[in-house]
DNA sequence: GAGTTTGAAACT
DNA sequence: CAGTTTCAAACTC
């Protein structure tokens, strides 16, 4: 828990000596550890002394108090209790360079100690790992708070578990879900044993405390991120949490609008909102600072500022932090990103993660790949949110690619293309990008988030856009007797594949950008500045393809020869091949204008080709070409085979005829998104080339680049290679 | 916010 | 495959 917090003994002591005085503190003096532990249950204020104070001492860090304001420091400070402190004390002896990895191993010990709690089994299996590497700083942490907590979530596997073990029941939802409740169980068990035995010595409390520092950690990180994002937090772990420390649900409203899923969660990410307005300024800096430095920060920044908001643009900062926050996480859950973002995929999309899927295809990871690739494959491809946890996941293991990737999913409105198309695209990219910037971005990205308001469909059609874009709905939805929940997982999938079975494309980005889009056609006039077709083409007969009625409008696309629109008057690009090229011309400006009201479709710009200016939706990184660089991760978690077939190397795999030819569709439909990896394996050989548009192409399909491919290629695409492993498909065995 | 328009999706 | 119906988004007022 603690994060580089040298001074720590320092700071700590500070706040004692200022509260030693307080009746609280004297109070809390006058009692055993023990009866701490009691008073926690008994009273809230006990309880919130206990549950939060751990938070400062285990997490002020220099960095995090300057970066803070004093109020909120002060306010935690309140909280401290002496135990705690003695205890932040010890972890200070204890503490590492590395707060993470040191609080995962205090965690451990403790949990050693009590030897009881079974959540310590997760704790001790991320302590064996190794946290040491700063590059994978922001995955530890999140893992460290996994393990200490011991999500027992259902939904949330730890990836250490996974790590370590893949052969342990961990992968078993079920297995898994007794293994939380247990924990939580264990746990409880401490707690009363504290209260039965007065002589429980401070080595109880203190691993009380710790437990509790650990969980209030991860609480407060949830909190955070699940206010503005509705982060999904593993309902095991917060309950757990909240009813081992009793912490005061007063803010339990706070949540009130998260989706259903996060409806168990709700309520008792709501009990720890208490601390969470104190501390949930703090998480930001916390992150910041350990984790993700200073992109984080801005990140953070940008959250914070949008607070106010919150639920306006909270789908856009939703998916944005969230995927962020999974992705620092380690991706807790898999679900819970699913929710989140309704994008199934990008739950599983933290580097960990992918490692974890790549290495060991478990059941509890095809249960992952398959929900997040069956289900969220257009989620991938379509939702720039979408293209945010690509990047993250493209992110190479080391900090500053993470950074970058980071900054690059916030970005999703711009290119999603690695390439950073321009300096200030280029900063945005490394995590530069200021607020600002951001956040008109952000509501770009909550076009990225589906709202349907569907009424008859029960959201198991096409007609839902949510549910035809991979994607289960969420809160902000307005939909009615909606089964497209992750509560009725097998319904969607069922209902999905049926879909799929009539029309094996129904799912695929409708928007393609190609290159070869063009040539295949054959006519240059027609040719979108992307290259870039509707997969099926319009149908329009009074809109002119002027109005977002028209797909391809829509998508921000030329109509192409499959169009079978009416007085076609595009201005992305006329079936007749008036004015593609026209756009070119067009400032940016007036390309966005036209296309601003365009904000749910999917579809990616590609940068290379495009051109930079090209007017991009909102959501056009949803679908398409640009999966390339996501491809990998997309593909690799949510997305299948179509994306990656289509998108990302149509000309490798099919060429030109990706379109029209009979031939794609087939393919795709033989390639069940379970068996994405085969596809990608397949579709992407490097060997063809990988066209300008698809520059992920290349990095997917690289000869060398197998799943232990070159160090070198792991550096820079650590995670594509990763996730291509990863695709074991659920229907197919042989995939691993 | 209600009503209309539109075209995709679904159905026959 | 074509025609019709259903549906929900996009649009208008």
């Amino acid at each position: 828990m603690e994060l580089n917090t040298p001074n720590k003994s320092h700071l700590i002591s500070t706040p004692l000596s200022q509260f030693e005085d307080s009746p609280v503190f004297n109070y809390i003096n006058n009692l055993s550890p023990i009866e701490l532990v009691k008073s926690v249950h008994s009273s809230d204020q006990s309880l919130n002394s206990l549950a939060f104070s751990s938070p400062p001492s285990v997490f002020a860090s220099p960095k995090l108090v300057s970066q803070r304001d004093t109020r909120s420091f002060l306010t935690r400070r309140q909280f401290l209790d002496p135990s705690k402190h003695g205890l932040s004390q010890v972890k200070d002896a204890n503490s590492t360079s590395e707060g993470v990895s040191a609080a995962v191993k205090l965690s451990n010990s403790s949990a050693e100690q009590l030897g009881r709690l079974a959540s310590s089994s997760s704790a001790k299996e991320v302590t064996a790992e190794p946290l040491n590497e700063q590059l994978e700083l922001a995955i530890e942490l999140p893992e460290a708070l996994k393990c200490d907590i011991a999500s027992p979530d259902k939904n949330i596997a730890p990836l250490d578990a996974i790590r370590t073990d893949t052969e342990t029941e961990k992968g078993d939802k079920s297995n898994e879900k007794h293994f939380s409740y247990e924990s939580e169980k264990n746990l409880r068990k401490i707690c009363r044993i504290e209260q039965s035995e007065d002589e429980a010595g401070v080595d109880w409390v203190t691993l009380v405390s710790n437990v509790a520092d650990a969980f209030y950690f991860e609480s407060s990180v949830i909190e955070e991120h699940s206010e503005e994002q509705k982060l999904m937090v593993d309902p095991g772990t917060i309950s757990f949490i909240s009813n081992v420390l009793q912490i005061p649900q007063d803010n339990t409203n706070e949540l009130e609008n998260s989706n259903d899923y996060s409806e168990q969660e709700t309520g008792e990410t709501g009990t720890q909102s208490t601390g969470k307005n104190k501390e949930a300024d703090k998480m930001p800096a916390v992150l910041s600072g350990t984790l993700l430095n200073k992109l984080v920060v801005n990140d953070v920044a940008a959250k914070v500022d949008v607070k106010g908001k919150k639920r306006e643009s909270s789908c856009k900062q939703q998916n944005r932090i969230r995927r962020l926050v999974f992705e620092m996480a380690g991706a807790h859950k898999k679900e819970t990103a699913c929710q989140e973002s309704n994008a199934y995929p990008i739950s599983v999309q933290s580097d960990s993660e992918v490692d974890h899927i790549e290495k060991h295809s478990t059941p509890r990871i095809s249960m992952l790949s398959r929900k997040g690739i069956g289900l969220h494959l257009n989620a991938l491809a379509t939702t720039s949110s979408d293209c945010k946890v690509v990047k993250i996941a493209t992110l190479s293991s080391t900090r500053q690619e993470t950074k970058t990737g980071l900054v690059l999913c916030d970005n999703e409105d711009k290119v999603i293309e690695n390439a950073p198309q321009t300096s200030t695209d280029v900063s945005d990219d490394f995590g530069i990008s200021s607020p600002k910037v951001k956040r008109p971005k952000m509501e770009h990205v909550g076009a990225a988030c589906k709202r349907c308001n569907c009424k008859r469909s029960k959201c198991l059609k096409l007609y839902c856009e949510c549910f035809a874009a991979g994607l289960y709905c969420i809160e902000p939805c307005s939909c009615q007797d909606c089964f497209n929940k992750p509560a009725h997982e097998d319904t969607v999938l069922e209902t999905r594949k049926q879909i799929e079975s009539r029309n094996p494309l129904a799912f695929a980005p409708k928007v393609i950008r190609s290159t070869e889009f063009a040539s295949e056609f054959g006519d240059e006039t027609n040719k979108t500045p992307a290259s870039a077709r509707h997969k099926r083409g319009c149908n329009c007969k009074k809109s002119s393809c002027l109005k977002k009625y028209c797909e391809c409008f829509q998508g921000g696309v030329g109509c192409s020869p499959n169009c079978r629109c009416e007085g076609c008057k595009n201005t992305f690009g006329s079936k007749n091949g008036v004015e593609e090229n026209e756009l070119e011309g067009v400032e940016p400006e007036e390309l966005e204008k036209k296309f601003s009201d365009v904000t749910s479709r999917d579809m990616i710009e590609e940068g290379e080709e495009e051109h930079a200016d090209r007017p991009i939706p909102s959501e056009t990184a949803r679908s398409s070409i640009q999966l390339p660089m996501t491809l990998g991760v997309r593909f690799s978690r949510s997305q299948p085979a179509f994306g990656a077939s289509s998108q990302m190397c149509p000309s490798q795999k099919l060429g030109k005829e990706i379109f029209r030819q009979p031939k794609f569709e087939t393919h795709l439909q033989a390639i069940p998104e379970e068996e994405t990896p085969e596809v990608l394996n397949s579709s992407c050989p490097p060997a063809n080339g990988v066209k300008s548009t698809s520059p992920n192409c290349k990095r997917i399909s690289p000869p060398h680049q197998g799943f232990g491919s070159s160090a070198i290629w792991r550096s820079s695409r650590k995670l594509i290679l990763r996730s291509v492993p990863p695709f074991p498909s659920l229907n197919s065995p042989h995939q691993q």
